[in-house]
DNA sequence: GCAATATACTAGGACATCCAAGGGTTTGGA
DNA sequence: TCCAAACCCTTGGATGTCCTAGTATATTGC
C-alpha cells in the first residue's frame, strides 16, 4: 500500500463535479465511487488472509457455500446463481480447486445434463481453517462500527433487492424448487 | 441478471454464520459480502452505459480524471495515485486509450523518468459525452435514498481513511476543530 | 564526481469476470 | 412419437487487476 494521499481523491472528485453543474449528482457519484475503492480494499484483505491457504476469494466462497450444504455437494448451475456469477466463472473455479483435490466433479444422478460440485475431506477442512482466519482477521475487524454495519446491510440490501438480486421480505425461511 | 433468487444469499450466509457459533462476526461477514456484490452490480450498470461509447470504467475512470486536470495532462504515477490502482493498470488503460486516440503519452519536460498522459481533443469530448450519460443513466438513478447516499459517503470515508486511503480529515466537519 | 539507492514505467504471468458459441441432454408441443 | 426449444456446462477470447522483474533516469551520500 502506497503512502496515503494527502487529500481523498473522492471528495475531490465530488468538489468536481460540483463545480461542473452536476450538483444533483455529485453524491450518488461519491457514494458510487466509494464503493466500488471500499470492495478493492476489502478484496485485498481477504486475498491477503486466504493466500497462506492457497486459495481465491472466488474459490474460498465456491467452498464456504459447499460446506453449507448438508450434502456437501451442489449443482454447478445451482452454485452460479447462489454466487451470483456468471457460470463460467464457476466452471474456472471449480477446475483449480478440482486439480487442488478441494471438490470432486459428478454426474448428476438423474439430469445427463447437470454436474454436481462435491467437497472432498481435504475441502471440508480447508473451508473450516480459512473460515476462522478470515473471522479473526477480517471480519472481527472490519473497520466498521457497529451501527454502521447494520446500515450497509440495511442500505445495500435494499439496494441489491431493487436490482433485482432476490425478491423476499426480510427474515422469512423457505427453500424452493426442489426438482 | 438472471431470475431473482427467491432468498437473499447474503442473509442465508449470515444465518449459516450464526448457526456455527460465529455470531460475533456474522454482521460484518454480511456487510462486507454485500459490499462486494453490490460493487459488482454496480460495475455492470456502469460498463452496460459507457460500452456504446467504446470505453470501460478504468478508462473512463482515466479520461475523466485528465479532463479534470487543467491541462489536461498528468504524470501517469500521479494518475496511479489518485485513482488507487496499479501502475500497471494505469498502462495498460493508457495503451488502449491511445490506441483510440483519446490520450497520447509525451515527455516530461524535466524528469527523464516520467511520462505526461494527454487528452486529446477526441478525448476531452468523449470523456464530456460519457460522464453525461453516467450523470443520467446511472448516478440519477443510483438507486439509494439520498440519505443512504450521505450515510454511505460518512461510513465508507472513514473505512477509507482508516484503511490508509487519506490523511486528511473531513470537508464537512461535524467534530470539533482544531486549527 | 561517482557509486548506491530510489523512482518511473513497462513486459510477462497468474487470476477472475464476462460474453459468444458449441455440443450434449431434457422437455414439451405438434 | 419426434423435433425444436430450453437448459447445462465448457472452450476460447477480451479486459482488468495485481505481482515480480527489468530497464532507464534521478537523487543522495561519501
Amino acid at each position: 500500500m502506497a503512502t496515503p494521499l494527502p487529500r481523498d481523491p473522492i471528495a475531490d472528485a465530488r468538489l468536481n463535479w460540483e463545480r461542473h453543474g452536476w450538483s444533483d449528482v455529485a453524491a450518488p457519484m461519491a457514494a458510487i465511487t466509494a464503493i466500488m475503492r471500499t470492495q478493492q480494499l476489502l478484496l485485498a484483505r481477504i486475498e491477503g488472509v486466504l493466500k497462506p491457504f492457497g486459495l481465491t476469494f472466488a474459490r474460498y466462497e465456491l467452498l464456504a457455500l459447499l460446506s453449507f450444504a448438508r450434502s456437501g455437494a451442489l449443482p454447478m448451475n445451482k452454485a452460479s446463481a447462489l454466487l451470483q456469477v456468471h457460470p463460467t466463472s464457476v466452471t474456472n473455479a471449480v477446475d483449480r480447486l478440482q486439480q487442488a483435490g478441494l471438490v470432486l466433479r459428478s454426474p448428476h444422478p438423474t439430469d445427463g445434463r447437470t454436474t454436481l460440485i462435491e467437497l472432498t475431506p481435504e475441502g471440508r477442512t480447508l473451508a473450516k481453517r480459512a473460515t476462522a482466519a478470515l473471522n479473526s482477521e477480517v471480519f472481527a475487524q472490519s473497520g466498521f462500527a457497529e451501527q454502521d454495519v447494520d446500515q450497509l446491510i440495511r442500505i445495500l440490501g435494499t439496494f441489491r433487492r431493487n436490482a433485482g438480486d432476490f425478491s423476499d421480505e426480510p427474515a422469512r425461511a423457505e427453500w424452493p424448487d426442489h426438482h
